[in-house]
DNA sequence: TTGTATGCGTTATCAA
DNA sequence: TTGATAACGCATACAA
């Protein structure tokens, strides 16, 4: 590979010069200019990016750490991410943890090691005391994970009232034994949700069963599962509340098997509004996070941090909006 | 940030003896070791990725380039990379060209500024030249798209065998006039899946019917909208072979919204067997791509060629397989 | 407007 | 087993 060297030498100039054409620095003239080009053309020359990196201490590339890629909750985020960087000059490379907790950080490792201007991280499942302490010293933003009193900047939704409105709605609907579907009680976000669940219920005077919440994984799987069981219950119930879209469309699927009408019999609601719940039939009604919008937030966000300008929140809470759609409605009398 | 040069200071050595410890070589004895050991904790030393990377020229890093993130029929690829990636050391970082092909050769540029080791792409809608001239002088994999007649390295299957076999399945099965749903025309993919098509409709002496291939977007509207306008021919159809499953998706919701009865009335099978495909109801027959052996294929070659290591072929063509599903069946005699 | 010389943080070679 | 020092390729302060 030739270096700047080797084209200073061709195009007979000081590698100086060289530098300056290629970030066109104004002040070469136009002759030498040209000359150094073609240098660089006959040459095929391309700089070094590890020099370049070194000496400016900086790659204009910022990594999002996505804890599954393969969930699709998560691409209108990074599009929205990839928006804002690119308007502004950065290069956006994503990582796939895989739901692995170690290889997070890992990831952030590259961080440190200063391989990337800054990180977004859609995931907040390595050990607390080492986000903070990375937080600490470099750009550093978790979106979606809501993070209990702790300095490390980040944007999402409040968990606790979108699950609340949801269920809610479900109550207004005249439904009054209702589920909840969720999954790992060490994740605040499910925790919250159920929160949110339990606020719904006491605000209403309906009472707790806790027989009527059920944890597995989130997903169709989970979903499915759990719901047979739940059709088991002497008690009936009449709606379900999961605390994730693909637990609701695993709930659909059980029913629908069941010979269930939904919403006639039975309503079901989600929580994210990935792309198949509008997909499904029927269709999921579910809480809508303004993914995209989150994305371009924790994305400037950490525009800010890298500039160093000073933060005017370090937590920002994005509104969520309630959708409803087929798999939920107005309890059927007949139908119960 | 402390440097190399502090935490030899601290400890009382050489820069030598620091870096020899950090690699964990062992001609350091314990003593020294632990010395420097003991300086990297209080310093809190990271070595500098970039200036590593520029000694040794190279990054353990390769690039995949994604076409769009939010296809699921790439995720499992990913998977099958990342898997082969980190048993030998290496870690995966993804760019997501959101359907723009400039980017793509903005991220091939990564490559050749050496700031990955290799690239795989998922696309190859770059100008050709481009990505051959490339792919002379640095490690670059395709994988999904078939190139005719190129020097490129790529794995993938055999679009034209598995769109013929997908077609017999369904003249097997009855059908006569059957439709197809296509997108594209200047992509190959298309091209050759179409050429299944035609090749299974002339091998069973059945009449080619360009009225009966419609081009649209290759997602759910455009499968909705172009399904429409197939219920309205004078002569109808009986099956639909969509290029691929959103398009498939998309025809089994018109058909659903418009009260025909699948696979009784109709038959629909799509390509790719994406997640949704399964998930959906009435599930999709469709053909199956090995999508994750796809990726570590790709992967393993990507391997062979950072490591200068001869290939045994330049193309590998993978084996698919035909799923069949609820949405596809014997023609129904009385339903027509 | 151009060139010279130094440093970015690390690894590798050679000598001690 | 350890240390001194020369690269790696580029950008920039300073000089010309």
């Amino acid at each position: 590979m030739p270096n700047i060297k080797d084209v200073a030498r061709e195009a007979g100039v000081s590698v100086a010069t060289v530098s300056r054409v290629i970030r066109n620095q104004s002040s070469v003239i136009e002759q030498t200019r040209n000359k150094v080009l073609q240098a660089i053309d006959i040459l095929d020359y391309h700089p070094n990016a590890f020099a370049r990196n070194l000496r400016n201490q900086k790659s204009k590339i910022i990594l999002v750490i996505v804890p599954d890629i393969g969930n699709t909750f998560f691409h209108e985020i990074l599009k929205g991410i990839e928006s804002v960087a690119h308007t502004n000059g950065y290069q956006v490379l994503i990582s796939d943890m895989g739901n692995n907790a170690k290889s997070e950080v890992q990831y952030l490792h590259a961080l440190s090691q200063k391989l990337v201007d800054g990180v977004i991280s859609l995931s907040a499942t390595a050990a607390r005391s080492m986000i903070e302490r990375i937080s600490e010293k470099f750009p550093l933003v978790v979106a979606c994970q809501y993070l209990e009193d702790s300095p490390v900047p980040n944007v999402t939704i409040d968990n606790i009232a979108a699950a609340k409105t949801i269920v809610q709605y479900l109550i207004d609907k005249g439904h009054r034994r209702i589920a909840h579907l969720t999954s790992f009680p060490d994740m605040l976000l499910y925790r919250d949700r159920m929160n949110g669940y339990f606020k719904a219920l006491a605000e209403n005077n309906l009472p707790i069963d806790l027989e009527l919440v059920k944890y597995d994984a989130p997903s169709i799987e989970g979903g499915k599962r759990q719901m047979e069981l739940l059709l088991e219950l002497k008690k009936p119930i009449t709606a379900v509340f999961a605390a994730g879209d693909t637990m609701a469309i695993g709930a659909l699927k059980t029913l629908k098997a069941a010979g269930k009408r939904v919403p006639e019999d039975f309503s079901v609601v989600g929580f994210d509004d990935i792309e198949i719940s509008s997909i499904f039939e029927p269709s999921l009604s579910t809480i809508n996070q303004p993914k995209r919008l989150m994305g371009e937030m924790a994305m400037k966000k950490l525009l800010k941090i890298i500039r160093g300008e000073k933060l005017k929140s370090l937590q920002d809470i994005l509104n969520f909006e309630l959708v409803v759609r087929e798999s939920s409605g107005t309890i059927n009398e007949v139908g119960n």
